[in-house]
DNA sequence: TATTGTTATACTCTATAACTATA
DNA sequence: TATAGTTATAGAGTATAACAATA
């Protein structure tokens, strides 16, 4: 490692202080494949546990809707779209806690790929009525089954009795 | 809206496709200030429950330890070093399910901090050894108390039962 | 004056690839 | 050759601020 690794800032600071007199308590070494590595206080962290569970759900979500390329934020909107044609951009922003800014990508891409219209707003002409087009409602009852599959992978994973359990925990947060 | 808005590539593209001959179905604007549309099947979806729980939580984290400017990577960091000294960073970073690359910023900030030192390895000249410094064991400790605090928000939040219910559930994550 | 959609910027996070030193 | 740590880059995601058109 020498030149490139003791260069570094603070390596080399760590190693002026604590030169490498040690020996007995750095025995963590043997093995350290990443199992057999304690968590200590992480375990008992509901938000540790969330967040690694956030990690593999999404994963799979997006691995089971790859073949038709949509992420689960955009599944959000369109499905949002799709149960309440007319919404404006604002109003789907705040329903899913989407910055409005970042939703105005996000419906450029949906509409590029004709699933979602811009509508002007009758009522008012700043904004925009938001609609499934013919192409996206067909593909959106396409991504439904999709995401169905991905459902029942994560009742295999977690078990079908407590993912049901976690819907009714985690109601209060849709 | 006029021009910055009917130059926008898709906007122009929708209304050319339909005009504004709409009336009825539109319906959705009374009110629409984000609570009464509905989600269709993002209820009874795992993955959106999850999400916005994880933002929830995650928010409450960072707010909770904002005094002492510690975020839930930085601490889970610490903490795993904390219970494992001598590990090396593949090994933190494969537990935690981060990029070894991402944790060499991580470490740096931490080491910056005087929290967490890198010691060279004695067996391994390529790895290093994490290690708290002493100023990074005290600190730990009073990271740990504003996330137990944190944690005690998550029960009040969603319950305490529900809350030992959840980390069972996820366990099989950590 | 406030709001809608838009653009732009910055910072975090994730995902890679490449490089050096070492095994 | 493979691995540990590092660097760099590109893409999402998040958080802001500012702007034009409109309310």
């Amino acid at each position: 490692m020498a030149s490139k690794q003791k260069t570094s800032r603070k390596a080399a600071a760590a190693a002026i202080r604590r030169p490498r007199a040690r020996a007995a308590n750095d025995g963590a070494y043997a093995g350290d494949t990443g199992d057999d590595i304690g968590l200590d206080a992480l375990v008992g962290h509901a938000g540790y546990a969330v967040r690694r569970f956030q990690l593999w759900i999404f994963q799979d979500f997006i691995k089971t809707l790859a073949t038709v390329d949509i992420r689960p934020t955009q599944y959000s909107v369109m499905t949002v779209i799709g149960a309440n044609p007319g919404l404006s951009q604002m109003a789907v922003a705040k329903r899913l806690g989407i910055e409005r800014a970042r939703l105005v990508h996000l419906l450029d891409s949906l509409e590029e790929r004709d699933f979602v219209s811009r509508i002007p707003s009758a009522t008012d002409r700043r904004s925009h009525a938001l609609h499934l087009t013919t192409r996206g409602k067909t593909a959106l009852a396409q991504f439904k089954r999709l995401a169905a599959e991905h459902e029942r992978h994560v009742a295999e994973k977690i078990g079908k009795e407590n993912r049901e359990r976690l819907l009714q925990i985690l109601a209060c947060f849709t």
